[in-house]
DNA sequence: GAATAGATTGTCT
DNA sequence: GACAATCTATTCT
């Protein structure tokens, strides 16, 4: 048995019990396109906080969203639709508000972003962590780690793995029955430059990360 | 806690 | 053929 680490800032032990937790989500209804379909800034910031739901065979799975990045295609270099770049992977960004787009990051891991703004603007938003808010055990057991470990949803690649988002979800609907978001609760809200896209020049100093601050979930601890 | 190397494949030049 | 919006284990301090 190894030491459980100190716990510091919020968790999966802090606030409602996991049963209220569950009952808060029965009454809520899902965000609609309008939350989706405004510019690519406004959709990260406002999504710290959001609950992200996916409804798979094995059960509900659900987390707070608690970092974001924006990419604003054509003008933006970090961004995979830059330049106007239209192919079968980027296509989903093209289309209207509220659809999931996918991709496979370093060969091995899934990314899930949020397509926002409106149809023939390429924006979108990555979705870089959640904390944890239901299906725990579901989580951890896909993850291969205990269920309250930070490392079950802190990062683009683990969260997509914890929640079962991969190549099937590429396309999906935000506003279907399946993945949505619901409304929850959102702490102060830090901004950085977004991660690993030194390659995009002056775009990669842009402060396009949104956080909630002090949030153990939070994958690469901001510079002050 | 920080730094490093290795894994591994879809996508585009 | 090169590279990537990363993760993990390992090796430091």
């Amino acid at each position: 048995m190894r030491p459980t680490p100190p716990r510091r800032g919020r968790g999966p032990s802090d606030g409602a019990a996991l049963p209220e937790r569950a009952a808060l989500l029965e009454g809520a209804a899902p965000l609609p396109r309008d939350f989706y379909a405004r510019p690519p800034l406004v959709v990260a910031r406002a999504c710290i906080g959001k609950v992200l739901v996916h409804r798979t065979p094995e059960g509900i799975v659900a987390g707070r969203i608690v970092e974001t990045e924006a990419y604003r295609g054509p003008e933006d270099l970090a961004a995979h639709s830059a330049g106007g770049r239209r192919t079968s992977r980027t296509e989903v960004m093209f289309g209207p508000a509220g659809y999931a787009y996918m991709f496979v990051l370093y060969g091995m891991h899934w990314a899930f972003n949020i397509v926002v703004a409106s149809e023939g603007e390429p924006h979108a938003v990555l979705v870089r962590a959640i904390e944890p808010v239901l299906g725990l055990s579901i989580m951890s057991h896909r993850r291969g780690i205990a269920p309250d470990r930070v490392a079950l949803s802190n990062g683009p690649g683990k969260l997509c793995q914890a929640l079962a988002l991969g190549r099937a979800a590429y396309g999906m609907d935000l506003c279907g029955a399946r993945l949505y978001l619901l409304p929850g609760p959102a702490g102060p809200i830090g901004r950085s430059p977004r991660i690993n896209v030194d390659y995009a020049g002056a775009w990669a100093q842009k402060p396009w990360r949104f956080y909630e601050r002090g949030n153990r979930y939070v994958s690469v601890s901001p510079r002050h």
